[in-house]
DNA sequence: TGCAAGGCTTGCAGTCTCTGCAAGAGTTGC
DNA sequence: GCAACTCTTGCAGAGACTGCAAGCCTTGCA
């Protein structure tokens, strides 16, 4: 059974979904400078007010849902075992990221034609959510025990995410699957390029 | 001697810092919202007009002048050897473009501060540049004879970049030299994490 | 010195993103 | 069927950014 809560929440997040897709379509169709947010919202059938209770800013509704939100990054990371070596939780998390993206992977052609076209896009939607969260893992990194000092650490972070981002990227672009990627991306990174 | 041409350039690059000096103060003294378009001009003596002849964006005037624009790192990178292993190749234009900053980091410390309470600032304003130079290296190194598959190019790329900026930053950081972080970083990436 | 060409600065008007507020409509719980 | 809640919307306003055209200033040259 569903409870109310959990009712409104799909129910908003369906209508997300529904949004994005039409935003997406007009950026695509007609060009970015075209995909204005009065004309997404008409094509959506809500008001220009209403874009904005569902979305930060326009560029937020032209990429994909992610995946995770920064603290829930930072929670499975917390959770990884006190004494598993850091590259371990980083490869053992950027997994776990990675795999959960997949149910989100349904209809994503359009989003990833259109990243294509514009990359920068996603860059700049998550720049905020990416700074924090990298800042974070950092910290993080830093606090465990047989850190390697200040470069190392950072090149762990930047490594991991990259890894992470890479294996994605070509998997959506080969169709080979993300986890066989992900493992032969750490892999790369802790063997050597 | 100088010509013409050359002392409005040098005069041009001179405003473009005194405006960014002052944009970085106000967002440093008065919190980001308030560094309005409007405040940085007219702390600056300069019309609003003026501000984006010189600026493309307000974020452009609150981040480090770019040590090199994406033509320059392709030239750099299109210039080494045909036969050169691609890692050495990007090791050496990251080193290049790594020391060609020194120059620019006179009085960067209000610039580091802000970057500090604000590290979304230089990834929104960058992001098109640095998609377009990721995409560019990336093309070019899978063009390099020697590729070893989608991934591991992806790989090769985001590693160079994210060491040249882990370097960077860290120098910043603790004072090493650059140089040094950078092949520091590089050999970390080749031989492994 | 004086003038023509070209660059720089500016104001203006207009478009677009995004926000706070408050009113109204629809839902839910009892 | 009423009270509390959530959702949508309009409105007004701030702020980023652009194209255009007028005026100013520098430079090159006679």
């Amino acid at each position: 059974m569903e409870s109310p809560q959990e009712r409104r929440e799909r129910r908003r997040a369906e209508k997300r979904q529904a949004v994005r897709r039409v935003a997406v379509r007009i950026a695509l169709d007609d060009g970015l400078e075209a995909a204005t947010v009065e004309a997404i919202s008409a094509a959506a059938d809500i008001s220009p007010r209403t874009f904005f209770n569902y979305f930060g800013s326009k560029e937020d509704a032209l990429v994909m849902e992610p995946a995770w939100r920064p603290e829930d990054l930072m929670e499975l990371l917390r959770r990884r075992p006190e004494d598993e070596p850091v590259f371990r939780s980083l490869q053992a998390v950027m997994k776990e990221v990675g795999v959960r993206s997949l149910p989100l992977w349904a209809d994503m052609q359009p989003f990833m034609e259109l990243q294509n076209r514009h990359p920068e896009l996603a860059v700049r939607a998550r720049a905020a959510d990416q700074a924090k969260v990298m800042e974070m893992t950092l910290a993080l990194v830093r606090s465990r025990p047989g850190a390697r000092g200040g470069l190392h650490a950072r090149l762990l972070v930047v490594g991991s995410f990259g890894a992470m981002i890479s294996a994605v990227q070509e998997s959506l672009e080969t169709g080979e699957p993300v986890e066989e990627l992900l493992d032969q991306a750490f892999a790369l990174l802790e063997q050597g390029l």
